[in-house]
DNA sequence: ATACAACCTAAACTTAAGTTGAGGTCAAGA
DNA sequence: TCTTGACCTCAACTTAAGTTTAGGTTGTAT
């Protein structure tokens, strides 16, 4: 119905949506949040570039990691800025993701192996357990909650 | 001051709050949403017994690990009917854990390959990128959002 | 003519895990 | 006496990441 404007570059946002299994109000509100961005056609529907479906599917990705869409908001920036990322940015953002990826296993097994040690034992009294040691706590590390989908 | 009633087996929200350093309004909401219990002395103030620590510790472990209060609340309840988990139910309780955390560093490992695969590559497009794939998303395995301190 | 699909907006609602605020009691100390 | 500290209650607020609702437009199909 609307073929000709979605075959010239530019697609609506129920395409958008379907493609990407990215909800409307979704998009609505990743648009209001600046995430991502569009133009208008002669009825004021949305258009947008076939390109933002790669920006989608970098913020589905980055929130399956652990991301906050304001931490990938930050990422996306230096991408959005050109059109197609260029190889040296999209390395350096999947170096980057790579890095607290490996962050984050390390703290995950270091809180398992604190498990290993400690079954059993019943401890789990204050200031003794190392499973209370501050020292061993995930929120330590300072770079406030992330929703993880598991 | 209520040192007596504090040494008598029984502390008040103050002292739990500062041994075990969650804040008092936590632990309202705590009680209020059934995840502890108290009784009350004759000046209406709640008072707690000392093994209301253990409890507190085990919830903020198991936040740690990045089970939700519900999920917690689920495992609490065998243990909080005795007064004392027995060794048997700390076992079930520690394995649980430990199952919960190698998967979900199973997890992470797998994105983490993927990252790998995909370096450089500057994929992303629909459909054909692993990252995209459906098989591959956390989303998939049904245990709802879980927040994570990282 | 009228229904229907696909879009639009703005505002309110949702969940989790608390935090903050306003107002009140009680006992001890200066 | 008056203040201060530690406690109490209940309700409203907070953040993240959306979803839901209610009402409005436009274009096509019957």
């Amino acid at each position: 119905m609307n073929e000709k404007i979605s075959q010239n570059d530019y697609l609506l946002i129920g395409e958008i949506a379907n493609r990407s299994g990215v909800a409307i109000s979704t998009l609505h509100f990743y648009e209001k949040k600046g995430f991502i961005s569009s133009k208008r056609n002669s009825k004021n529907q949305r258009i947008f570039k076939r390109g933002i479906l790669r920006i989608i599917s970098l913020i589905k990705f980055a929130q399956n990691l652990g991301f906050s869409l304001d931490d990938i908001n930050k990422n996306l920036k230096s991408l959005k800025s050109k059109e197609t990322p260029s190889e040296k940015e999209w390395k350096k953002l999947t170096k980057n993701w790579q890095f607290q990826l490996d962050l984050r296993i390390k703290e995950m097994q270091k809180l398992r192996n604190q498990l290993d040690r400690c079954i059993g034992c019943g401890c789990m009294s204050l200031g003794s357990c190392p499973l209370r040691n501050k020292n061993d706590k995930l929120s330590q590390k300072g770079e406030g909650p992330l929703l993880l989908k598991v």
